[in-house]
DNA sequence: TCCCAGGGGAGTT
DNA sequence: AACTCCCATGGG
């Protein structure tokens, strides 16, 4: 019996750049702006109406209405948030009014923490379409698999999971030098040396800093699981997509470290950074492409 | 063949 | 603090 929601939120809401720009690796498309995926490990199928007040989010599940979290749901999109304000405000800037105007109205989601952030372990060095299937390997390889919609959907793995499948496994899958370091991180959490649940939970500087002690766990890949996951809008992810960016937009004679441009988009952006920083992530990989 | 990919970390100056 | 180089690997 199938359990189908429809959500009106008043503001438009675009499914694939939301689901797929970068934020997320686990969403598959179906026809006509359908998505699957997994939302805590349940399945479901996702698409938007638009209507004249902004759009409908429709969600189906394949469950008995108690297994189903719709404040999770809500969460996991950021429905809840007023997009349309935050883009009048950004709109003040110039530079973003342009970006703004050629990239499609995506949300920021709120992710399982510990699935982002091995997502984000995995995204060194790599590229959109190695970490989607670099993911996709570890869950079939945790070999959890449930049926929804007529299709496989294999859950990802929890830390002791991943834990036990050990570096020589992850790397035969493909993972690179990034397997001793997903290895290290799913033992140190499956053994609560290193506890992350607690990291939603602490200010940005400190659990910054704490996800930090983890091998393989930049600045970088430490503000994406801040904004990606916990809500932490204030965090400004910078990779070389958005220094070009920023450099090209706003500084094209000076030259700034990574870490500079991550703080300078922090105090210019404030609360609003992680949507900026997002934006112009989308623009300069996917609207304006390479030089 | 060379270059790039949502970087991190160790070593050097 | 800033600057190299290397870490594996697949795709263009």
């Amino acid at each position: 019996m199938p359990l189908r929601f429809k959500i009106p939120i008043n503001y438009d809401l675009d499914l694939d750049s939301t689901l797929d720009g970068g934020q997320s690796f686990n969403w598959r498309s179906g026809n006509d702006g359908v998505w699957l995926g997994l939302i805590e490990n349940l399945p479901v199928k996702l698409s938007i109406d638009k209507i004249q007040s902004g759009s409908v989010v429709k969600a189906e599940y394949k469950l008995s209405p108690a297994q189903v979290d719709l404040d999770r749901l809500k969460l996991y999109l950021d429905l809840d948030t007023p997009y349309e304000a935050i883009r009048n405000r950004l709109n003040s800037d110039s530079n973003l009014k342009s970006v703004i105007k050629s990239i499609p109205k995506f949300n920021i989601l709120n992710q399982d923490p510990w699935q982002t952030l091995v997502s984000f372990i995995l995204s060194t060095q790599s590229n959109i379409p190695r970490i989607k299937r670099n993911l996709e390997d570890i869950s079939i390889f945790g070999k959890n698999l449930v049926t929804a919609f007529g299709l496989p959907f294999y859950k990802f793995p929890n830390p002791h999971e991943l834990a036990a499948m050990g570096e020589n496994k992850l790397r035969a899958l493909g993972l690179g030098y990034r397997a001793k370091n997903l290895g290290t991180v799913a033992s140190l959490i499956s053994e609560n040396s290193f506890n992350i649940k607690i990291v939603s939970a602490m200010s940005y500087d400190d659990a910054k800093q704490y996800l930090m002690t983890l091998p393989g766990v930049g600045p970088k890949v430490a503000d994406c699981v801040l904004a990606f996951s916990m809500g932490h809008t204030s965090a400004f992810p910078v990779d070389r997509w958005v220094s070009r960016g920023v450099k090209r937009m706003y500084s094209s004679t000076l030259k700034y470290s990574d870490p500079d441009i991550s703080n300078w988009g922090r105090e210019k952006f404030g609360d609003d950074a992680a949507y900026v920083q997002q934006m112009i992530f989308y623009y300069e990989r996917w609207v304006r492409g390479r030089d």
